[in-house]
RNA sequence: GGAAGCGUAUCGAAGUGGUCAUAACGGGCCUGACUCGAAAUCAGGUAGCCCGCAAGGGCUCGUGGGUUCGAAUCCCACCGCUUCCGCCA
């Protein structure tokens, strides 16, 4: 959620932002200011209202103890309270009208990110090079199925298309690859953090899932109660709404967690066809790190989060590049973000496995997380994610670039440790 | 699933229909005094949000309704927590 004063106060620049992203919303904020003006001028009239409400209230029982007659004050009370009753419900009415109309205007973007669609997002760096093959490579799936690291068709027996199962070596490099991210995370100082996977409305609507993308979810509904819950679809959205409604000390500030939990998405209207695999599917595991920030401290653990996301896949010695998004290609609720795009050889294209996002106070706001700040003031936190990293767009990177003519894969070496070899060959 | 109880500031807690909700009382925290310093003691201070240029005003006793001129207080629904019983990884 943008704050409404700073679109009371400019406007012009708010509308300007949104057109970076290649939205054009200039009637939604006119509404807005329309339905402000509106709301202001009627709560005016309706706190005067209370307030002689209010002092005639007090009246009363000294009228009655004095042993005077207060009928005439009780029957303007009568008249008032039909009037404020009234008079609210046309503030409560503006009030969701504006509430709903501030709801679907998107984070405005930073002011260095640069206007336009996908196509203008901009390479920051590459990291290795291109893997180069004396032989015919096999893509991800030939290679995982031939190495019984996965299993599509009962992946799909079991849970329809875009379902896999891990098994032997295949649930063991997404094992080691899980436990890898969570130590060098926790080496870093974050706070290792299991949260729920069915989270309640509220959580979906401070991440900015909610109202907007209510179709991207699988929602579970309870056969005997009305209560809505929905299965997370990163665990940024439980991370963000740890401290929701909360002041936060100063001095706890910056808080950071990583939480790994699969993500759960429907991907409704995607174009699987031309994805095969593990690419895109309704559940995949990642690990995802959040700060809570002061908010103009927010850039320093943008970078930190960037560095750390990037120097894991740098690890697993992976061919990557680091691009800064466009306006149009970041998120809805997020002001910057970074993607880190690792090579599928296959494909020939770079996939995201990481994207690195600050929120600055959008999320914040409508979570109503705050801290107070050295001025004495409330101050709204920002929050910041990245994904550190998705580990299903890992492995299908990881067997093609490191795969062997024999057909076998050779294990990054750090992954070594945790899965106690150093190749896995076809049986 | 059954039964009972509870939800008031930073914490504990009083208030059970009005004229002490910034809110009793106690703890914590901050400032000052005393002190070489500390402890103890004493004094003072310790919400957030909204409207307004300001003066000032409004809202918030878990949430939402209702009764009433007036609700923290009475009634209804919901949410959350605790305890006991049942069931259980």
């Amino acid at each position: 959620m943008i704050d409404i004063k700073y679109l009371r106060e400019k406007p012009e620049e708010v509308k300007a932002k949104i057109k970076k992203r290649e939205m054009d919303l200039d009637s939604v904020v006119d509404e807005i200011l329309t339905v402000d003006a509106q709301k202001r001028e009627q709560m005016g009239k309706v706190e005067a209202m209370k307030a002689e409400q209010n002092s005639a209230s007090k009246q009363i029982p000294q009228i009655k103890k004095s042993g005077g007659d207060a009928s005439e004050i009780m029957a303007r009370m009568k008249e008032l309270v039909a009037l404020i009753k009234e008079g609210d419900a046309k503030i409560a009415e503006l009030d969701e009208k504006q509430t709903t109309l501030l709801l679907s205007l998107p984070n405005l973007p930073d002011d260095d990110v640069v206007a336009g669609g996908k196509e203008q997002n901009q390479e920051v760096r590459l990291f290795g090079t291109k893997p180069e093959f004396a032989f015919p490579i096999k893509n991800h799936v030939e290679l995982c199925e031939n190495l019984g690291m996965i299993d599509y068709q009962r992946g799909a027996k079991l849970a329809g298309a875009g379902s896999w199962l891990y098994r032997g070596w295949g649930a063991r490099m997404e094992w080691a690859l899980l436990n890898f991210f969570i130590d060098e995370h926790i080496k870093d100082g974050f706070e290792f953090i299991l949260p729920p996977h069915m989270l309640g409305y509220q959580c979906g609507y401070v991440a900015g899932q909610f109202p907007k993308f209510t179709d991207e979810v699988y929602r579970i509904e309870n056969p005997t109660g009305n209560d809505m819950r929905f299965m997370l679809p990163t665990a940024e959205t439980a991370l963000v709404n740890i401290h929701r409604d909360e002041i936060i000390p100063i001095e706890e500030l910056p808080k950071k967690y990583i939480a790994y939990t699969p993500c759960y998405r429907r991907e409704a209207g995607s174009y699987r066809s031309e994805e095969r695999g593990m690419i895109r599917g309704h559940q995949f595991n990642k690990v995802e790190m959040v700060q809570y920030t002061e908010d103009d401290k927010s850039d320093i653990a943008f970078e930190e989060l960037v560095g750390k996301a990037e120097r894991l896949v740098q690890e697993l010695g992976l061919h990557y590049r680091l691009s800064k998004l466009a306006a149009g290609d970041c998120s809805f609720s997020m002001a910057r973000t970074y993607d880190i795009e690792v090579w599928i050889p296959s494909m020939e294209i770079y996939k995201e496995v990481s994207s690195a996002s600050n929120a600055r106070s959008y999320q914040a706001r409508r979570g109503n997380v705050r801290y107070r700040g050295e001025d004495k003031k409330m101050h709204f936190a920002h929050t910041l994610n990245a994904s550190g990293l998705a580990t299903s767009r890992v492995i299908p990177a990881i067997v093609e670039q490191y795969q062997n003519e024999d057909g076998s894969v050779t294990v990054p070496e750090v992954l070594r440790p945790y899965m106690g070899i150093d190749v896995i060959k076809p049986e």
